[in-house]
RNA sequence: GCUCCCUUCGUCUAGCGGUCUAGGACGUCGCCCUCUCACGGCGAAAACAGGGGUUCGAGUCCCCUAGGGAGCGCCA
């Protein structure tokens, strides 16, 4: 398939071609320039696009579009693949890379060159630059004049490359019924005659986007809203062109938690850097989800679900900000349902990138410590918002004795804890069996016998097994930790024997 | 500067002319549950940007102002 999409076609421009989909369904595409990696805004506009493809049965298609050599890279185009794999984000058919089709789009420029909907021109940077500045001082819109448009192409001057610029409308209007804004409407007036075909032969993104998306069939345009006046100027191109428009849904921007666009260099991560501060793809596209899009009141969505809820008429036209707070709430419902083996292998894939002491395994987990990590996960997971935290909070798992008590675990031992706790040791060694139920009777056992309730030696007993004054509950972590270590890690923080 | 878009609690949002004394969620603050924390339960504070219209009636329709955003490349 990419060898056919990526070869130059020798034939002018069809209407009717076609060279990826045939049906009459319909097909979107999520189309990211890998010029980075896969930021959030970027994530939630390919999530969108592949819940409105899987909603109506249709086909979403992903294309890369690399036409601006210098700045793509394979590395993006590797980080992008990777994190719409991790999400979950599937795509139909092969990837289409842009630049292969530079061909086609020049061929597509001569057509409309031939058929006079097009032109060259001859203007040079520097002539462009100053009109530019005499508009900017004039207050008069930044736009090209149009002073080749209709000159005889005997005056152009020798040994320059010309472009091919668009014989743009300059009458009337162009619209866009858009999805999410509704109608649009720009004069004609105000939009230039912009660039097809740039001096070296190589087709600008106006249109590559253009001859790509219909030539790959696409019946729906899923965007960021940034490309809103591009859909007026995509449009003049389709109409030069005689094909028919896509339908548009023009989406707001996700901005950071200040208000400000989020950018590479404010806040926007790749969505791997989302996993590796310990999100759950289900929960990022859940969070993701309801970022501009609603439906009701429900803010759960199983991917069933929100395949069967997702329309283009319920997104929102206005930004959202983007807010750790609730991403971190729904992490933490995530991870609650989610299965302890599930966690321990979602815990592994970040293993390099948490520090983990010897005894635990640098890329995979030790095999010993994988079952005590399971067992404990039950209370782990009620416990925690994000994979980082679920890990600091099972340190008491990892962490080599003697355990360094942190400052509340510490004191909770000096001011009496300790003595509260002689004699516990005895009656736990005493125990036929060890379990949470059983260790809990023991110490239920000790509180009665010196007369204190038993927050007042579960405390202290938990300061000295986990090192701190919060932990899953005590009986579990009893459990977990086994008669030897547990009874070992009392001695450790000098527990009275009797 | 020009063009276009946006504006309901701190945040995400419901609301598609009367059912709004504006609902939900996150966050915040109380209380309950309780071996800690978390979960869960109950409760509280918290918003229709401002001004004009239209209408019997406006958060919902129109206009203006203010504020925010995007675009204005031989970048995508």
């Amino acid at each position: 398939m990419r060898a056919v999409i990526g070869s130059p076609r020798p034939e002018g421009p069809r209407p009717s071609q076609q060279i990826v989909s045939m049906s009459g369904s319909v097909v979107t595409r999520f189309a990211p320039s890998p010029t980075g990696f896969l930021h959030i805004g970027g994530a939630r506009t390919a999530l969108f696009n592949w819940l409105y493809a899987r909603r109506l049965g249709g086909k979403m298609l992903l294309r890369i579009e690399d036409t601006d050599r210098e700045r793509s890279t394979d590395a993006a185009i590797g980080a992008i693949l990777d994190g719409l794999s991790w999400l979950g984000l599937d795509w139909d058919g092969d990837v289409v890379y842009q630049f292969s089709r530079a061909a086609r789009h020049r061929e597509v420029a001569e057509s409309l060159l031939a058929a006079g909907r097009a032109y060259h021109c001859y203007a040079s940077q520097q002539e462009l630059e100053e009109m530019r500045e005499a508009a900017r001082r004039e207050g008069r819109p930044l736009r090209y004049d149009g002073r080749w448009r209709d000159r005889d192409p005997s005056e152009a001057p020798a040994g320059v490359k010309p472009v091919i610029r668009l014989k743009a409308p300059t009458e009337g209007e162009t619209v866009v019924e858009d999805q999410v804004q509704g109608r649009v409407v720009w004069q004609n007036k105000d939009l230039d005659d912009l660039v097809l075909l740039r001096s070296d032969g190589t087709p600008t993104y106006m249109l590559a986007v253009v001859v790509d998306d219909h030539d790959m069939n696409v019946t729906h345009i899923v965007r960021g809203d940034d490309h809103l006046t591009n859909a007026a100027r995509q449009t003049q191109i389709y109409q030069a062109l005689g094909w028919s428009v896509p339908v548009m849904a023009h989406i707001p921007l996700i901005h950071g938690s200040d208000g400000a666009k989020l950018s590479k260099r404010h806040g926007a991560l790749g969505v791997d850097a989302y996993r590796g501060l310990g999100y759950l793809p289900e929960a990022l596209r859940n969070y993701l989800v309801r970022l501009g899009w609603s439906h009701g009141d429900q803010e759960i969505f199983s991917t069933e679900e929100m395949i069967a809820a997702f329309d283009l008429s319920s997104i929102g036209r206005s930004p959202a900000r983007f807010d750790f707070a609730k991403l971190e709430n729904v992490n933490g419902h995530y991870m609650r349902g989610a299965t302890d083996e599930r966690l321990v292998e979602a815990l592994e894939t970040i293993l390099p990138e948490l520090d983990a002491p010897a005894g635990v395994g640098r890329t995979a987990f030790e095999p010993a410590f994988r079952a005590r990590l399971l067992a404990a996960m039950p209370g782990l997971k009620e416990r925690a918002k994000t994979l980082r935290e679920l890990w600091d909070n099972a340190s008491f798992l990892y962490a080599p004795r003697p355990l360094v008590l942190d400052e509340k675990a510490a004191g909770i031992l000096s001011e009496g804890g300790r003595e509260r706790l002689s004699g516990v040791i005895g009656r736990l060694e005493a125990l036929p069996e060890w379990s949470a139920a059983s260790t809990e009777g023991a110490v239920r056992a000790h509180a009665e016998a010196i007369g204190v309730k038993l927050g007042q030696v579960a405390q202290p007993l938990r300061a000295a097994l986990t090192g701190k004054s919060q932990s899953p509950g005590l009986f579990d972590v009893m459990a977990v930790l086994g008669r030897e270590e547990s009874l070992e890690r009392l001695k450790d923080q000098g527990v009275p024997r009797a």
